[in-house]
DNA sequence: CACGCGTGGTA
DNA sequence: TTACCAAGCGT
């Protein structure tokens, strides 16, 4: 079966290659149409403006990060204005963003970008894998959108209308791996400027059209070519996903108290975090958590604030 | 590699 | 309403 595979991995690859990808040019074609307009695809954008955009859009939807993002570029234009604040500034600019350790993560990058790259975010793909809260996802992304590099763009709307379109399997596997990544280098465009745009492209049409739920079809610009449709579109078939519940997790104690403390600019004693979440040891675990992950910092006297 | 990590919108 | 989903990362 490994033969097969490998088999069947020559055979796309062959099919890609000969003049582009017959996905390349309708998905181009497409974009340049369809495409949504976001600041952070501004020509005019700058790296750490595509930077700041990609920390805040990992795990968080456009809609909840376009005012964060624009108020976060207003206040810190460069690595080094967010460099030279205390990381508790970002994590109270980073609002309710969700998954704050990215905002403190930020914050650490643009020192590091500052300390070793002149302030400059770096245009090298292992050098921005280099920096804190940059994954292969991240790298990529900023050399492409804002370097305009050849390199696989993998996220999670990449990884789904690979799964289809060339799988031909209704959604992706749960975690990334290693054959969805030589599935989207394999599908890349040869040339770098086609390649850039094709990450873009088709990382869109996965978030508008080939979408997780319901995906419209009927708009998809590759229905023709894509082997989930041609196959009639058959269920998902794997293991279920599991999903993540809220209520009453240590996630959802860590939200509360730290949106008491991102409210209050001066230290809060402990009674007023006691007040936000009724089970005691829970509460305890959250906190020490925080202050562990470095999101809250704790003061003499019972008092807490954000990392100064 | 599976898990922990926020928050809110949608079907 | 509950469940799923949203441009992942670090451990």
């Amino acid at each position: 079966m490994e033969q097969a595979a490998h088999a069947w991995h020559l055979k796309i690859g062959a099919v890609l290659h000969q003049s582009g990808s017959p996905l390349h040019a309708p998905v181009l074609q497409w974009y340049d149409a369809n495409a949504r307009v976001l600041p952070w695809r501004d020509p005019a954008a700058s790296p750490w403006a595509v930077m700041v955009s990609e920390f805040m859009l990992q795990q968080t939807p456009v809609a909840r990060v376009l005012p964060a993002y624009e108020r976060w570029l207003e206040r810190w234009p460069t690595p080094a204005d967010l460099a030279a604040e205390p990381p508790g500034e970002a994590v109270r600019a980073w609002d309710r963003l969700g998954y704050p350790r990215r905002a403190l993560r930020l914050h650490a990058a643009a020192q590091a970008i500052v300390e070793r790259h002149g302030g400059e975010v770096p245009s090298d793909h292992a050098d921005l894998l280099a920096l804190p809260g940059v994954g292969t996802y991240t790298a990529a992304a900023i050399a492409s959108f804002a370097f305009g590099q050849r390199h696989a763009v993998v996220d999670t709307n990449v990884r789904r209308v690979l799964a289809r379109a060339l799988t031909g399997v209704a959604q992706p596997t749960i975690s990334p791996t290693a054959a969805d990544q030589r599935l989207a280098v394999a599908a890349l465009p040869a040339d770098e400027p086609t390649a850039a745009r094709w990450a873009v492209a088709s990382m869109e049409l996965g978030a508008l059209i080939c979408t997780a739920r319901t995906p419209r079809c009927a708009d998809c610009p590759i229905r023709r070519q894509c082997a989930w449709v041609l196959a009639g579109s058959p269920p998902y078939d794997g293991p279920p996903r599991r999903g993540q519940t809220y209520e009453g997790t240590d996630r959802q104690a860590r939200g509360r108290l730290l949106a008491v403390l991102r409210a209050s600019t001066t230290p809060v004693p402990k009674p007023q975090l006691d007040a936000t979440w009724p089970d005691a040891p829970q509460r305890e675990r959250a906190l020490d958590g925080l202050v562990a992950d470095g999101l809250v910092e704790p003061l003499p006297h019972n008092h807490y604030r954000l990392p100064a």
